[in-house]
DNA sequence: ATTAGCACTCTCTCCCAAAGAGTGCTAACA
DNA sequence: TGTTAGCACTCTTTGGGAGAGAGTGCTAAT
C-alpha cells in the first residue's frame, strides 16, 4: 500500500502532534484554548484556531459538533502515525514483564500462546490477538503410526518446524505392524518437502495407487486416514484483554461493546485480519481500515514473528482508534522478537 | 446440600411461579395489578398483593423500592427452581441445532469441544462453559518414545481414556534406539494403571533407581522427561457466547459487564467452579451461591458429561439470575448426553 | 501575520413538575 | 373471615427549560 505524505507546516505538524497526543491521553476533544495553554507552541489560541481551521478543511480534524474542541480523523491519525509519532522505549518494568513469558520454560507450546496473550494485554493495556503458526506454511517431513496396541494406532505427522500432530486410528483387522511401518514409510517418501497447503484429500489419493489394491483391509484403513489427514488443521487465534475495551471511554455504550465482541469472537474472522497483515513488517490498520464496519472505531498494530527465519504467524493489539499507537509498537515489536526466540528455542 | 423446602399455600405458590416466570420473560418488576390482568388466578389484585406482601415478608420476594413491583429474591428463584419449575421440551429445531456437533464427525478432540461450547451458548442464548476431561482422573497406560531423527524424540503419553499427549525432546548423544526403547518399557511397566494425579515429580524420581547410574547422558534424560511430564496437564475451560449476556438488561451497565467478564477470563477460577459442580448430576447455583462476589447476580447451570461411565468433564451455562432456568436445564440435559456419546465414540 | 475581543452555538447539568405504576391501609362486602 | 374496591401516598421516570461552560468564527486592532 503507496501512502502519500502530504507537505504541511512545521508550524501545523506541531499543532496536529498536539492534538493527538492530547486526544489519545485524555480521550475528550481539544480546543484551542486548551492547547495553547497545555503545549508551548509559542502562539496564542486565536492562531492555533485558525491552523485547527486549516486543518479541519484539509480533513485531519473533525468536530463532534460546532461548539467542541476538535478530534483527529481518521486522516488525522494516519499522519500521526506515519510522520508525527515518536519511537517510544519500553520501560524496564514492562520489559520485564514480557520477558517473562521466555523465563517460564513452559512445556506445552500451547502454554507459551496463553501466556503470550496474556502478558501482551496486560502490558499494553488493551486487546492482544495471537496466532498460531500458519499450518499451511509447514512443510510434511515424515508420518509415522505407532500401534498402542492390536487395536489402536496413533498418527504422529511431524513438520519441518518440529510441531507434531497426533490422532488415535483404529486399526482394521489384518493389518501387521510390519504393514503400518510400510504405509508411514511410503507416505513419508512421497510427501517429505511438501508444503501441508498442498495436501488436499486429491492429491493423497494418488497414494492409493502404491498400495495393492487386494487388499481390502489396507484401502479401508487408508480411506480412513487419509480423509482424517490433518492438512488443513486451521490456524487458532489466542485472544485475550477483551475487558480492557471496556475500559475505554469510547466503549461505554453496551451495544457498541457487543458488536466488538461478536466480532472477537468468530475466530475465523480474526484469523484473515491477522494474514491480511502479515505482509509487512509492523503493520498498523486505523479505523476504516479494518473492513469490518463493527472495527470502524478500532485500530489493529500488528506484526509477525518467525521461527527459523520463516514467518509463521502474527501478533496484534487491538484498541480503540484512539490507542497510544507508540507505545504499542514498541510493546508488540518486543513480543515479536520475543516470541520468534521463544518458539525458536521451543522446537527444533 | 440438604436443602428444606418450607410449605407454602397452593395459592401462594401459583402467585410466586407466576411472579418468577413473568419477571424472567419481562425483565421488570411484576405488580398485582399486572399480575392479575396476564394471569388467571381468580383472585383480585388486592389480594395478590396481600400475598405478595406475606411472599415478601417470608424473604421469597424483594421490592427494588417502596412502589415498584416485586421481584424475586434469591430464595425465591431457588423455591422456584426446586419446586415450582416445569421441565421444559425442547423443540425438535433446537434439538437439532445441538445435535450438529455429533454429526459433523470433526477429526480432534478439541474441534468437538470448539463446537458444543459454540452451539451450546447459542441455543441457550447464554454463556456456556465447558471443562475438558480432568485430566488427573485418568489412568496411565503407556509411555512410548518414537525416535524422529538422531537429534529428536517425541514422548508420547497414553491414558486409558484413550487421549494421547505428546511432547518433542532432545536425544542427548549417546543414547541408543534400544535404551530408549527400554525408558518407555520401564516407565510404562512401573506407572501402567496409576491415576495420573499420583504421578508428581516425587514419585517419579524413584524411578530413577531402575537405571544404570553410571550413565551421565541416561541420568540428563530422564531428569528432562521427569521435569517434563505431563503430570498436572491444567484442564481447559472453553467459553462461549460471551456477548450473549451483554443482550441481558441487567447488563446494560459497563462496569457490571466489565466485573463478570474479567472474571470468565480467568481459566482457573472458572475451573474450580465448574469442578465445584461436577458432584451433583444437575446443579444449579443461583446468584450469591456462587462465592465470587462479581457472579452475584449470576447463575450457573451445569452437569458432567461421562466417557465409559466415569465423569470426566462438566459443562455448564451461565446467565442472570433471572435466567430460563427451565429451558436450560434441558438444553444442559441435552447436551450432557450429547457430549457423554459423541466422547465415547471418539477415543477408545 | 498574529492576536484580542465578542457574539454565537452547542452540550451538559441541574431542577422541577407531571405522569405513571404500584403499594398499604381502611372500610365495605359475601 | 377471607376478599375486594377505593384512596392516599410514595417513588421513579420523563420532559422541558434555565444557566453554566467550553469552544468557535469573525472582525478589527496591533
Amino acid at each position: 500500500m503507496m501512502r502519500v505524505i502530504e507537505m504541511l507546516s512545521e508550524r501545523k505538524r506541531a499543532i496536529l502532534k498536539a492534538i493527538v497526543s492530547d486526544y489519545i491521553q485524555r480521550a475528550e476533544p481539544v480546543g484551542s484554548r486548551t492547547l495553547a495553554r497545555r503545549y508551548n507552541l509559542g502562539i496564542s489560541p486565536a492562531t492555533i484556531r485558525n491552523e485547527m481551521a486549516d486543518l479541519d478543511e484539509m480533513g485531519y480534524l473533525e468536530q463532534p459538533h460546532t461548539s467542541a474542541g476538535r478530534i483527529p480523523s481518521y486522516k488525522g491519525y494516519r499522519y500521526y502515525v506515519d510522520s508525527l509519532m515518536e519511537a517510544e522505549k519500553l520501560s524496564p518494568a514492562d520489559e520485564e514483564r514480557l520477558s517473562r513469558i521466555l523465563q517460564q520454560r513452559l512445556s506445552k507450546i500451547d502454554a507459551v500462546f496463553n501466556e503470550a496473550t496474556r502478558v501482551l494485554s496486560e502490558v499494553s493495556q488493551y486487546v492482544s490477538l495471537i496466532m498460531t503458526p500458519i499450518f499451511g506454511q509447514q512443510v510434511f517431513q515424515q508420518l509415522r503410526l505407532v500401534p498402542l496396541d492390536s487395536q489402536f494406532v496413533v498418527v504422529l505427522m511431524v513438520t519441518d518446524t518440529g510441531l507434531v500432530q497426533n490422532r488415535v486410528m483404529e486399526i482394521p483387522s489384518g493389518i501387521s505392524a510390519a504393514e503400518l511401518d510400510q504405509i508411514a514409510d511410503v507416505f513419508t517418501k512421497h510427501l517429505k518437502g511438501m508444503p501441508l497447503e498442498n495436501l488436499n484429500s486429491t492429491f493423497l489419493q494418488e497414494l492409493y495407487s502404491v498400495f495393492s489394491r487386494r487388499n481390502k483391509a489396507l484401502q479401508v484403513f487408508l480411506a480412513d486416514l487419509i480423509a482424517g489427514f490433518p492438512y488443513g488443521e486451521g490456524e487458532k487465534v489466542y485472544l485475550g484483554g477483551t475487558t480492557n475495551i471496556l475500559r475505554q471511554p469510547e466503549f461505554h455504550d453496551v451495544e457498541k461493546v457487543r458488536s466488538l465482541l461478536q466480532v472477537l469472537e468468530e475466530k475465523d474472522h480474526l484469523c484473515r485480519l491477522l494474514l491480511d497483515m502479515a505482509s509487512e513488517d509492523i503493520a498498523i490498520k486505523i479505523g476504516e481500515e479494518n473492513r469490518c464496519l463493527q472495527m470502524k472505531d478500532c485500530s489493529i498494530v500488528a506484526a509477525s514473528y518467525e521461527i527459523n527465519g520463516r514467518r509463521m504467524g502474527t501478533i496484534g493489539v487491538l484498541g480503540p482508534t484512539r490507542m497510544d499507537y507508540a507505545r504499542v509498537v514498541s510493546v508488540v515489536e518486543y513480543m515479536q522478537k520475543l516470541l520468534s526466540k521463544t518458539l525458536g528455542e521451543f522446537l527444533f
